[in-house]
DNA sequence: TTAACTGCAAACATTTTGCAACCGT
DNA sequence: ACGGTTGCAAAATGTTTGCAGTTAA
């Protein structure tokens, strides 16, 4: 059983057999796929999957906190795993890569920035746009 | 002369009566509005300005340097003149409200972060999404 | 004058939804 | 059995584009 159909289970989520796949395609994935790529490969394991209950789950699992959607900057949404560590991510705008770090001091500091003016942070989105270092400049 | 419409000219972009009228909406707007909102705004100088046109000339400023897009999440994209002082955002979720921040510690933490992994930092995106802090909880 | 711009409507891409059939508990 | 779930296709949403007519330089 997938980490992530345990924590369906945890959240008393009906576990149909579609919902399972897709928690078994999402618990593999090790990037951070959008729905057609999730598609792509449930596909592989039930031919008959639709994309709408792809959209469908991928709500359900957000609203459950199962996992995470990210809105990198190309049109569409796409999906990870909720972290069990919090990280932010940096995307290589060349090639596309997410990579993931973390950095508690800026974690401290967003904290204390809303609350020096009264707010209480409820979610934050961090992401850092890249290129790779180099002698010559590409484009 | 909207301060838009002077960069405009810096950029050397042709100066349309539309253009005119848009940079100056987006120059008198303290907010950060979307498409929708530009497009009421500018109806109201001129009635017969169409919504492709806002969509065209908000991707000519914007690849122009002249505003910033962002996506905070709602789906629509928001502008706002490109500050001469760089700063990220708090986004209240409980009104909507934006308010805008600077953290040169931040900054500085997150150039360090990527040039340490061997890039260079083309552009970021911090987000702080809040609510009031409150003694009883609401929602 | 003429290349660029505009308005309109159609096209697009992504996501959501209505509905009848289907399935898990 | 029955309420939730699925697949399909249609609709909704935000954005882009082809084209014929218009305009700024």
């Amino acid at each position: 059983m997938s980490k992530i159909e345990e924590r369906c289970l945890t959240m008393g989520i009906k576990m149909t057999g579609q919902r399972k796949i897709i928690a078994k395609v999402l618990s593999d994935s090790k990037d951070h796929p959008d729905v057609e790529l999730l598609l792509q490969r449930a596909t592989k394991i039930d031919p008959k999957i639709s994309i709408a209950t792809i959209y469908r789950t991928m709500r359900l699992f957000e609203e459950n906190n199962i996992v995470e959607r990210h809105e990198f900057g190309d049109g569409r949404s796409r999906y990870e795993e909720t972290p069990r560590f919090h990280h932010d991510h940096i995307i290589d705008v060349n090639s596309g890569k997410v990579i993931e770090f973390q950095n508690d001091e800026i974690e401290k500091l967003q904290k204390q920035i809303v609350e020096d003016r009264g707010y209480n942070l409820v979610d934050h989105k961090l992401e850092l746009y890249v290129k790779p270092k180099e002698n010559k400049k590409s484009t």
